[in-house]
RNA sequence: GCCCGGGUGGUGGAAUGGUAUACACGCAGGACUUAAAAUCCUGUGACGGUAACGUCUUGUGGGUUCGAGUCCCACCCCGGGCACCA
């Protein structure tokens, strides 16, 4: 008997695959094109692992699929090769980056072909390839010609154990979210992006594209757009006026103080005239020393300064005390808030602190009479207002409106729209990553690297050690640091910052299009043929890092023309998330934990086609599932089965019952593959298999090479040896049985099931259902009072 | 606190408002074997019954419906994201 043996088969496969180019998509071709992508992969050193598979498997599913379907597929496959693992391993072992680099993604690549997934290696890109980064810092460049990229003195996340600033995005629970050190605030001059300027574009564009809604809620969030209005309120005594940022005017009446915050302009600005400016510099001093995480750790409490200043209120001539406090915030708005206790939590928390008057300025439908009311949680209600004046009586919304529009027209104010979303901090301090492209000069100040010179190749260094003053490693290198400035020749400094390992994936999809391209960064023509991007899986993790920041520079490039304007504003067209793999009993599959499970050790011992089929069979795609190393044999089982049957019972002529049985496979495995609904894609197939495997006859030829077809995508290797020649995805016809099974039911619980011809109508169905020994005890002595009939399906008998 | 998901056998999971537990793993029994592995066959939600069959069962409690895992309301629990955002 012949033996199911995947190691012989699957290599003699991937080596006829790999060097005839049969996965290489053409940049002009009679098909339609479609671009299928996953998010490339940061090639460690411990190599991929079973969880990181997943997702390129299930994109292989249908990249192969659309190939047999007509479309000239582009599935490329990459490496974002800068970042700190690697240079941490270099920084031990004193091995260059690049040298590094260059084994793992060797690794990675060996790895990927042994599960025969179908890239397009003559695309492979490398962002650490000065051929790459060359047009990654082009996009700087450009940047900063359209003032988009701008240095400034600001107060960023700092993490003391990497040395390394990081973007706001990168901090989690206020702990750098790759060594989980608790992050620290210092002040430095870095490079900023305004994407901020994006903010609403990147809000409204995600309505032309189909993202799943839990991506673009979470965008949106990350957003955080709210509109309000800048009130203006003149400083007592003073000719200075302070201007506060509200969503929610209506409650103004009720606004009993002001809290600016410590690290924020005013205080800055203002502190030496404050006639309590001992007390206040004391509390900024305190509070700035305090990591953010153990500000907000220590709960809600309020605490705060008086700065001994007054604003007035216009609407009823009050004065209110400004106050420091530091659950204000530096960065929103304008750094200042006006306290509104008896209808905000913080604020009354704040007064309480403080002893500050109360004010209820809005009534409830239920005319609560309590202390405090949270208007955001009467805003999807209603609310009435009170002691305020014009307002008194009028709707919170309606109040809302009418007070925007008077302290407008009375020039007390102006509307004003807020982001959460802050300016990108765009610079790092370490060695592996890409040279920002600038100069500084005494005369000329900021100065861009001419094209013609770029790429700013990172420098040959024997140590690559971040600092502790905060300063690139590459500062030291005065050979690097000292150049002539391109404008006026004298001496000038190169910045010696490098970019966020965001930086090379921002675009790295447009590179796919033209990847040997050295005039720039990809053809127009070709960018018009492929972009944009059909079908965009990743992690969800990306949501408001890669996915956002990509979003933000496709629309910056095309803005600039450096793109075709005809591939439209939005660079992926469909994006889909995968669940994460954990490891066997629910927890996080880790290195450290030592529950990794090695694609290799599955491959060798069960198959390539098996590791793939039981990847895509063990749950639904895009949710977090267990390993299981033991549920691995139904997937080489079911390969088994089919490898016994295509060689054994090859009929004349198919059987009617597997014949009909196989287009209803074929109709669910087809539409289940373009819902990511593989795993009952694969239970179809199976139980397919166990009908012909319990079959007297079998398949004929014909329908052997059609289930070959479907089952090609999840086992390619598996169905090229059983002779699959088919290059078509076959059709399914939409059959209506001879037979149906009809389900008697009385008062809705099932009695009885039986078969009979299909298209009865309801009194036929009647005659054959109603005097049964099964139903029959069911209606004795009882009155039918309806039924229910559904055709092919049902009847209900109602007593 | 706010915004998303989710809760179904021993396990992973399946189910356009219409047969709940497909498919797979595991387990039990049997066949083959000197024996074991592999393979094949049978059974496998719970309770009662020799059985036919009946009753109960999709986190909890209500509701809509001829009929609810699926829709509505309230609550409990789990996962993810945001979080003193004015």
């Amino acid at each position: 008997m012949i033996k199911y043996n995947p190691a012989k088969i699957e290599k003699k496969w991937q080596k006829r695959w790999f060097t005839s180019g049969v996965f290489e998509a053409k940049n002009s071709s009679k098909k339609p094109k479609y671009y299928l992508l996953d998010e490339f992969p940061y090639p460690s050193g411990d190599g991929l692992h079973v969880g990181h598979c997943r997702p390129y498997i299930g994109l292989d599913v249908i990249a192969r699929k659309r190939r047999m379907q007509g479309f000239n597929v582009l599935y490329p496959m990459g490496w974002d090769a800068f970042g700190l693992p690697t240079e941490n391993y270099a920084i031990k072992k004193g091995v260059h980056p690049a040298i590094v680099t260059k084994k793992n993604t060797a690794n990675f690549k060996k790895q990927m072909k042994n599960l025969g997934l179908s890239f397009d290696w003559s695309r492979e890109i490398n962002t650490t390839d000065p051929k790459y980064y060359t047009w990654t810092q082009w996009i700087f460049i450009k940047l900063f010609e359209a003032g988009m990229a701008y240095k400034d003195k600001i107060n960023i996340n700092w993490c003391p154990k990497d040395k390394t600033g990081l973007a706001n995005e990168e901090v989690i629970n206020g702990c750098c979210e790759r060594c989980g050190t608790k992050v620290e605030k210092r002040e430095k001059s870095q490079w900023l992006i305004k994407i901020t300027k994006y903010a609403d574009r990147l809000i409204e564009d995600l309505s032309n594209v189909d993202y799943p809604a839990r991506v673009k809620d979470q965008q949106i969030n990350w957003i955080g757009r709210s509109e309000g209005i800048n009130i203006d309120y003149q400083i007592e005594n003073s000719k200075k006026v302070i201007s506060v940022f509200t969503t929610r005017p209506d409650t103004n009446f009720g606004a009993t103080f002001l809290v600016v915050a410590p690290d924020g302009k005013f205080v800055k600005e203002n502190v030496e005239e404050f006639p309590e400016k001992e007390k206040v510099r004391a509390y900024v001093k305190e509070s700035l020393a305090k990591p953010e995480i153990d500000r907000t750790a220590e709960g809600k409490k309020k605490t705060g300064v008086p700065t001994g200043w007054y604003a007035i209120n216009n609407l009823n001539g009050k004065k209110m005390p400004i106050y420091v406090g530091d659950f204000v915030l530096g960065q929103f708005g304008t750094g200042c808030v006006v306290g509104v206790p008896g209808h905000d939590v913080r604020d009354f928390e704040f007064a309480k602190a403080m002893g500050l008057e109360i004010i209820r300025v809005v009534v409830g439908p239920d005319g609560d009479k309590s202390e405090i009311t949270d208007v955001k949680q009467v805003q999807e209600e209603k609310g009435t207002m009170i002691n305020s004046g014009f307002l008194d009586g009028r709707d919170i919304h309606e109040a809302t409106k009418v007070i925007m529009d008077h302290i407008v027209e009375k020039g007390w104010g102006k509307k004003i729209v807020n982001y959460k979303l802050r300016d990108w901090v765009f610079s790092r301090q370490h060695y592996w990553g890409e040279p920002i492209p600038m100069i500084y000069c005494a005369a000329c100040g900021w100065v861009t690297v001419p094209e013609k010179d770029l790429p700013v190749a990172l420098p040959k260094v024997t140590k690559y050690q971040p600092t502790d003053d905060g300063e690139s490693p590459l500062s030291a290198i005065e050979k690097f640091v000292n150049t002539k400035c391109p404008k006026c020749g004298g001496a000038a400094k190169r910045e010696t910052d490098t970019m966020p390992n965001w930086a090379g994936s921002n675009w790295y999809f447009l590179r796919y299009t033209d990847p040997k391209n050295n005039k720039s960064l990809a053809d127009e023509k070709v960018l018009k043929y492929w972009m944009p991007v059909d079908w965009y899986n990743g992690g969800m993790e990306h949501t408001t890092l890669h996915l956002l920041y990509s979003r933000f520079i496709f629309k910056f490039l095309w803005d600039i023309g450096a793109l075709p304007k005809e591939i439209g504003n939005e660079p992926y067209k469909k994006r889909t998330s995968h669940g994460i793999v954990l490891a066997e009993g629910g927890v996080k599959m880790s290195k450290s934990k030592g529950n990794v499970i090695n694609p290799d050790d599955v491959v060798k011992e069960y198959g390539a086609d098996t590791l793939r089929v039981y990847e895509m069979f063990m749950g639904p795609f895009e949710q977090m599932i267990p390993w299981d190393t033991k549920g691995i044999v139904g997937a080489r089982r079911f390969l088994e089965k089919i490898y016994i049957l295509a060689n054994k019972k090859v009929a004349t002529k198919s059987s009617q019952d597997l014949a009909l049985a196989l287009n209803k496979t074929i109709k669910k495995v087809s539409e289940d593959i373009e819902l990511m609904k593989f795993n009952t894609a694969i239970s179809a197939m199976m139980s397919f298999v166990n009908e012909w495997y319990s079959s007297e006859t079998g398949l004929d030829k014909k329908d052997l090479q059609k289930f070959l077809t479907i089952l090609s995508p999840f086992a390619p290797h598996l169905a090229a040896e059983l002779g699959l020649k088919e290059r078509t995805w076959p059709t399914y016809a939409e059959i209506q049985e001879a037979t149906v099974m009809m389900i008697v039911s009385v008062n809705g619980k099932v009695r009885d099931k039986m078969e009979m011809k299909s298209g009865l109508d309801q009194s036929q169905v009647e005659g054959l259902v109603l005097h049964t020994p099964k139903i029959k005890p069911w209606l004795e002595g009882k009155q039918v009072k309806k039924i229910i009939f559904v055709l092919n399906k049902l009847i209900n008998i109602v007593v």
